[in-house]
DNA sequence: AGCACGCCGACT
DNA sequence: GTCGGCGTGCTC
């Protein structure tokens, strides 16, 4: 801009220029970026057919083309006329997204904080977020080039060649290079450079096929329901041909026949010709459990994350044109273009794997509630240990509230023990991680020919490397975070960051030699395991072994078929697992949860301990739970140990009320990060300052700022702070205002996480 | 978020 | 004397 133009002169010379608006066709495009508004092109005469609200288009955006969503068309537009471009294509013929998702995702836009544009790119599959793209997977192995000589030869100068060769070898086979880089925190760089070598090879491939594909389950229909069953079904299926939104909050206990609801609220649909949704966490998403669907739908759309961007597409596609009606899927399923959407089951609903950690932060419950309102359909939440946010949704009467309280086929929920780890005797070499009564269990197990679940909810060998000098333990420089030994590939990993490292020596701070090494993870209890019962054929399924998709189903099949007789793993085996012949379940630690800096801590515990239990007792055979703690009287463990979720809810439900916490009013965190630990306090002051202010009448208050509990991340510095919102309106209020507030903040960066799940 | 423009330190 | 740091401001 030239001098002479008026950029120097006082701005009162400003004047607005009077102009009439312009007139036309114009089309509010909502864009994939953390703007507030969205952007107005002049439609031209030649795409005036296809400028449809929903529909795709291409625009030049400053300097570059971009994808977005046509969410609105208008015919005048008072924007100074030389701003406006006009849309350079659509890329749809018809609208892509029915009136509902946008209305879902301009709901979702202002409920978490963010933009419409970011939020519709959660509803569109990766294939229609880019113009063009049919976009492949690498796929990387070791070749026979890579000999030991060729390892010992590598480890001496390039660590992470070497890690990743010898991860390759291990695997036996090719994965998939993205996930395998993710997982052991490496660029590309060294996989190239090993390529290069002709030690790997680096293989593009358009895809593999969908590995659930041509599962089908063997649950056949049951000729008669439970009267249980009948009676939730009873108020369900009416509501279902209504075509009014309405939820319902189903608890079940484990093996009560949840799923033959689900199953049969989705025939409703599918015999009024509308379609469904089944959400259930990505763990849970299980061949066994497509399966199920499979079976009696025929016909089943599957989303899940280990599928390629063509293979969405091209299932969002089928599903788009009414060609499939039903679809099971994690969380981001909940937007498949279904018509005609008729029911949406939850399952699992308290998992907080349903809420999205990037943006948009949803959370893939709430948001179900609403698709349903929206849609008029049915939703379905159901859990044998359900949230206390719906617990207390229901109590208000805005969910029907639904119970299975007995498994089918009246089997008896399993025995549980509590064995208080502070009575056993110290034991050594890790054998104290098993109690004389597990110990016992687990031999009476297997004399019966049964099998045995053992869980522990922490990987590695041990845990804790710690110093008795300087009283410190090993923590990882970037992260604020204990290190753990893994023992197989003799490294101390950080959990956090995934950044390997070589065992210390001595302890960093102080150089003595003498690290004590203490307690347990997965991969000791496993050796301690083989070390107590030699004759046992056990595996263990944790993220450590299970490097490849295959193996999980590998390894489970194995157990199904009675060739293994213990499974240790971690979470990965506490869900939806369902073998007859296991008859005891022992949870090696109950506590590793307990004491996390985070008010949930107790309800993440007790589902926990619910969850796993139920993996035992699933037939005639009966079941037995032992539990190891050393916190046998807290509330987690003893309503657990009585099966009592309502008892757990009331007596949890007392605390959150005096705290003010959910379901007591609803939760945004805020989360500040940054290289330099001043300007993160400067920050999160400031901003905690005007938010003191701006929320002075509303039914809010603030907790903060404060270090958050991992202090630092990946080298950067963390504070948070935490608003309670007493009611909706200073929850919106508060929204509204932080996402001005974080947009302005330009150096440190701060997330808004509305009704977080997690406070780490 | 990108991506530009714009003003101050260490290099040829 | 330039290359490049990241602060500030805009995108229909």
């Amino acid at each position: 801009m030239s001098a002479h133009t008026g950029s120097l002169f006082p701005i009162d010379e400003e004047l607005p220029e009077p102009r009439a608006p312009l007139s036309g066709e114009f089309a509010h495009v909502a864009l994939n970026r953390p703007l507030d508004c969205e952007f107005t092109y002049e439609v031209p005469p030649e795409l005036s057919e296809g400028a449809v609200p929903g529909a795709r288009v291409a625009v030049q955006f400053g300097r570059k083309r971009e994808v977005g969503v046509i969410v609105g068309l208008d015919t005048s537009c008072d924007l100074p006329p030389a701003k406006v471009r006009p849309l350079s294509a659509v890329l749809d013929e018809r609208a892509l997204l029915s009136p509902e998702l946008l209305s879902l995702t301009k709901w979702m836009a202002k409920r978490y904080a963010c933009s419409w544009g970011e939020a519709l790119s959660a509803v569109l599959p990766a294939g229609l977020k880019r113009e063009r793209s049919r976009k492949v997977i690498r796929m990387i192995s070791a070749t026979a080039m890579a000999t030991e000589e060729v390892m010992k030869e590598l480890a001496k100068g390039s660590e992470k060649q070497h890690r990743l060769l010898r991860t390759l070898l291990e695997v036996e086979g090719s994965v998939e290079m993205r996930d395998l880089m993710r997982r052991l925190n490496l660029s590309d760089a060294p996989a190239q450079t090993l390529a290069r070598k002709g030690l790997a090879l680096i293989e593009r491939v358009e895809v593999s096929s969908d590995p659930l594909e041509g599962s089908i389950g063997d649950r056949t229909r049951p000729e008669r329901l439970t009267d249980e069953q009948s009676a939730c079904l009873a108020s369900i299926v009416p509501a279902v041909q209504e075509r009014k939104g309405k939820t319902f909050l189903l608890r079940g206990v484990t093996g009560s026949g949840k799923t033959e609801v689900y199953l049969r609220a989705i025939e409703a649909a599918v015999e009024a010709g509308r379609g469904a949704i089944v959400l259930v966490p990505e763990i849970a998403l299980t061949p066994q459990t497509v399966g199920w669907f499979r079976s009696r739908f025929g016909d089943v759309a599957v989303l899940h994350s280990k599928m390629t961007d063509s293979q969405r597409l091209d299932a969002w596609l089928r599903v788009s044109s009414g060609e499939v009606k039903v679809v099971v899927g994690a969380r981001s399923a909940l937007f498949a273009p279904v018509v005609d959407l008729g029911v949406i089951v939850v399952d699992e609903e308290h998992e907080p794997s349903f809420k999205q950690g990037s943006i948009p932060r949803y959370h893939a419950r709430d948001a179900a509630v609403e698709r349903a309102r929206l849609e008029g359909a049915v939703c379905i939440l159901g859990s044998a240990t359900p949230s206390l946010e719906s617990r207390a949704l229901a109590a208000r009467g805005e969910y029907v509230r639904l119970d299975l309280p007995k498994r089918v086929g009246e089997m008896p929920l399993p025995a549980v023990e509590v064995v208080d780890m502070r009575q056993e005797p110290p034991g050594k070499g890790g054998s104290e991680a098993f109690s004389r009564r597990l110990r016992q269990q687990l031999e009476a197990c297997l004399e019966r020919g049964e099998q045995a679940i053992v869980f522990l909810n922490r990987r590695g060998f041990v845990p804790v490397l710690y110093c008795p000098s300087c009283r410190e333990v090993v923590r990882c420089e970037q992260c604020d975070v204990g290190l753990t030994w893994h023992r197989r590939i003799d490294r101390a990993v950080c959990h956090s960051c995934c950044e390997e490292r070589h065992r210390p020596r001595a302890c960093p701070s102080c150089t003595s030699p003498a690290l004590r090494y203490l307690g347990y993870g997965s991969e000791r209890v496993e050796e301690v395991l083989r070390e107590l019962m030699p004759t046992a054929r056990i595996a263990r399924m944790d993220s450590d072994t299970m490097r490849r998709n295959e193996d999980y189903e590998v390894t489970l099949e194995a157990f199904g078929r009675g060739e293994l007789d213990i499974l240790v793993g971690t979470q990965m085996i506490a869900k939806g697992l369902d073998f007859p012949r296991v008859t005891l379940v022992g949870i090696v630690s109950a506590d590793t949860g307990l004491h996390l800096p985070d008010f949930r801590a107790a309800e993440r515990t007790f589902q926990l301990l619910a969850q796993v239990a139920g993996r035992a007792g699933r037939s005639s055979l009966g079941g037995r739970i032992v539990i190891q703690t050393e916190a046998p009287d807290h509330p987690a463990v003893v309503y657990a140990t009585l099966h009592d979720y309502d008892g757990f809810a009331v007596q949890e439900e007392k605390i959150r009320q005096q705290l003010s916490y959910p379901p007591y009013g609803r939760l945004i965190r805020v989360i500040f990060e940054h290289e330099r630990l001043e300007a993160v306090e400067s920050c999160a002051a400031a901003l905690g300052a005007a938010l003191r202010e701006g929320l002075k009448t509303a039914k809010a208050a603030i907790l903060g700022p404060a270090i958050a509990p991992f202090a630092q991340l990946r080298g950067k510095h963390r504070y948070h702070l935490m608003l309670k919102l007493r009611d909706e309106e200073a929850a919106e209020t508060a929204t509204s205002l932080l996402r001005g507030l974080a947009a302005a903040e330009k150096t440190v960066s701060v997330k808004v996480d509305v009704d977080a799940v997690s406070m780490l």
